[in-house]
DNA sequence: ATTATGTATTTTGTATACAATAATCCACCG
DNA sequence: CGGTGGATTATTGTATACAAAATACATAAT
């Protein structure tokens, strides 16, 4: 008898991930903390040998960011981080709250239990409220949770890239402004009309959500000028 | 002096497509086609013969075609084209209306000119109704055309990601049964509500549209059974 | 001094090579 | 006769190599 991995024993099956997905994250990440800043070139072999791989994995990643929409590519000169616009955040917006709202409106009841789950997010979130960064995340947990019943995978999928494309502002405006969007009044407005079944006054109060913080970063590009255009690597 | 460029002279920029976007049409056009059959795996260097390139390029059109939803990947066991599925219908329509009916509703007034040519699209989509490959094309350029005016890109890429897994849907139902989705009478809902500047009863005919076709499919797909999933390759 | 031009260097896009993992086949055992 | 184990082959995932194109640089001409 082998010690081994025996029949009946629930082995959680080995995952071995591919290269290009923690080299994602790890670029991902960059962009997102501005490391790779808006508007700033990219040099593969450069990047390949700071990361310790190879060109063909690190590539990879890329285009699957250019899809996302953090890399964009023109032939022959390469991947370069896009800038960032306020064209961009009118456009990104308005999916996140139609799309958040599709998922709450045909996710069916949530259940008590969510609830409470999510008024205890909100209520660290409100505590937490001085460090950027937490709020951010915690921000994201809430959402998530929220549409954790969701069984729309497709619908989550677009959500998620939209939530990664829009923190990348959020981040950007809290490194630059010192301020943080605090969204735990319209979270409330959401979890009271749930409370009450009001489905579609929740996702009312969800669309508010986000016009918010919407409505911080447009001024605050608009302010920021040409500035990301200016960073346009060192040309 | 020189015969070429001269200066005033304004150029069409030559444009080189690198090999995996032409190499990412060609297979997509297969999948669609079903020459590439739901649940069936993907050899690359097969494939990459067959088409006369190398596995660099082959595979970052795959990946492509992955994160687009056309293909999935498992680690070591490389890509395979995912099974046609009730839930993936049930998923992607509700997104396919909410999306195109944001475009619609946030895009402004139509302009008359533009009623005109839907009209006449219309038309077309009438008479060659026979042809099921035709009338799928015409389908699309109307919707293409409707939202032609929306000035959201990011919008605009999700819903033609969307119409092409539809399409998948669409094209393998007229294949396997012959009949043929008709939508000229939900678009000329659209347009009578366009035409009198009700832009939510056009969003509504919109929806209406969509949700025929969905509601096509899904008991076609049921028929089915699990067919799709037995093509899985020759295993 | 400034623009044009030819050459060197860098960098991308694609092809090939290699190592590790998964599938296949066949002999052997129960 | 079914199933199990081990060698063998295929196939993937990653690294390297190479060719073409773009950039940078130096030089020459106006």
């Amino acid at each position: 008898m082998t010690t081994g991995t025996a029949s009946g024993m629930k082995m959680p099956p080995i995952i071995r991930a591919p290269l290009r997905q923690e080299i994602r994250r790890i670029i991902l990440e960059s962009i997102l903390r501005g490391a790779l800043a808006p508007g700033s070139d990219v040099n593969e072999a450069m990047l390949a040998a700071s990361l310790g791989v190879s060109r063909t994995p690190l590539r990879e990643a890329l285009l699957g960011l250019e899809m996302e929409g953090f890399l964009k590519s023109d032939v022959g000169r390469g991947f370069s981080v896009v800038p960032l616009t306020e064209r961009d955040v009118e456009e990104i917006y308005p999916l996140l709250w139609t799309l958040e709202s599709l998922a709450l409106r045909t996710m069916g009841p949530v259940p008590a239990e969510k609830l409470q789950q999510l008024t205890e997010i909100n209520a660290q979130l409100e505590s937490s409220s001085a460090d950027a960064e937490a709020a951010l995340a915690l921000d994201r947990r809430w959402h998530d949770t929220l549409l954790s019943p969701c069984r729309n995978q497709h619908l989550l999928d677009f959500i998620c890239g939209l939530k990664d494309l829009a923190r990348r502002y959020e981040l950007a405006y809290m490194k630059h402004s010192g301020k943080v969007i605090l969204s735990v009044e319209q979270h409330r407005g959401v979890l009271s009309a749930l409370d009450r079944g009001d489905v579609e006054g929740a996702a009312a109060h969800l669309e508010a959500n986000w016009r918010v913080s919407q409505e911080f970063l447009i001024p605050w590009i608009q302010g920021q000028g040409a500035t990301p255009a200016r960073q346009k690597a060192g040309r």
